[in-house]
DNA sequence: AAAGATTGACTGCTCAATCTTC
DNA sequence: GAAGATTGAGCAGTCAATCTTT
């Protein structure tokens, strides 16, 4: 039982929605143009971070995306020698996705890019007192999902 | 030029769009119960407000979607009856869309289990001193001061 | 020529089902 | 049976091109 939104709430809400969607939308539009779409940007800047590579069901959490729709990236970026995929050593099952030589060059010449992007539209916009608030409150949200309540988890059926 | 983005600029960055992405999840999850996608929901919520129905370029622009998505989606709705689209009289090129009793009976039957998630899922995880700085930040960053509907848009090319 | 809107081809993604290994 | 991963069907959305009206 909860007692609709306010004034305050509802701009939060719509901020929030608005603030990521075109964020998102001109992220798209620059990855586009190294041919990367954001999930590909996503797997690139995760595994680069680590270099034994992740199983594609860590990978896929850590991402928020379906295990079906990494898969599908995957496919697509391994086509272009931006990663590798190779069965696990221990477990026969797990696949391990690691970056390329090839992968890791593009990440570095997209970054700068993606960064003064970012910086345009999203942190200089933000006073730098408040960044720290917007920041921990949004921590909040992406905390785990509250118990009581069915877990809104990308966990595939 | 621009400089890397610093731990915190990029844990805010990351939060926004994690937190973000969790919510649209969650919303479209339970919208789907309800046959709706998030932009229909979007289009029954602007729609109520303006009873005497918007042009699609108007109507799309203040969803930020794309003309053309706007158009499939208003052929799905007008088949199931939620909507219906008129030439205007004054400028035989304008359509005008409207809310039909159904559409908006649809809205009121989804709109509780809608604002409840939302505050669940967000205005509950937030700090309500932290709320209104939250929404003033991320107003900023959708870079419209100005309160008129003529928000930069997502305009076709 | 410009503005409003739609259409068609194509992509990315989700869901449900399947296969394999544990 | 459960976990890791993939496949195939189908939907929502983008882009480019087109049509009509101004």
């Amino acid at each position: 039982m909860s007692s609709a939104l306010s004034h305050d709430e509802l701009e939060a809400y719509f901020a929030l929605r608005t603030a990521g969607d075109r964020l998102q939308r001109a992220v798209t539009g620059q990855l586009r143009e190294h041919g990367l779409t954001e999930v590909q940007f996503s797997v690139l800047a995760t595994l680069a971070a680590e270099p034994g590579g992740l199983g594609m069901t860590d990978l896929a959490r850590a991402l928020v995306v379906t295990k079906s729709g990494l898969t599908y990236q995957a496919t697509q970026m391994e086509a272009r020698g931006l990663v590798a995929r190779s069965t696990s050593a221990e477990d026969e099952r797990a696949v391990r996705v690691e970056l390329t030589p090839a992968g890791l060059r593009l990440l570095a010449e997209v970054m700068p890019g993606h960064v003064a992007l970012v910086r345009e539209l999203l942190i200089d916009r933000i006073d730098p007192t408040a960044l720290a608030t917007v920041r921990d409150a949004l921590r909040q949200v992406t905390g785990e999902p509250r118990n009581s309540r069915s877990g809104p988890g990308a966990t595939e059926r």
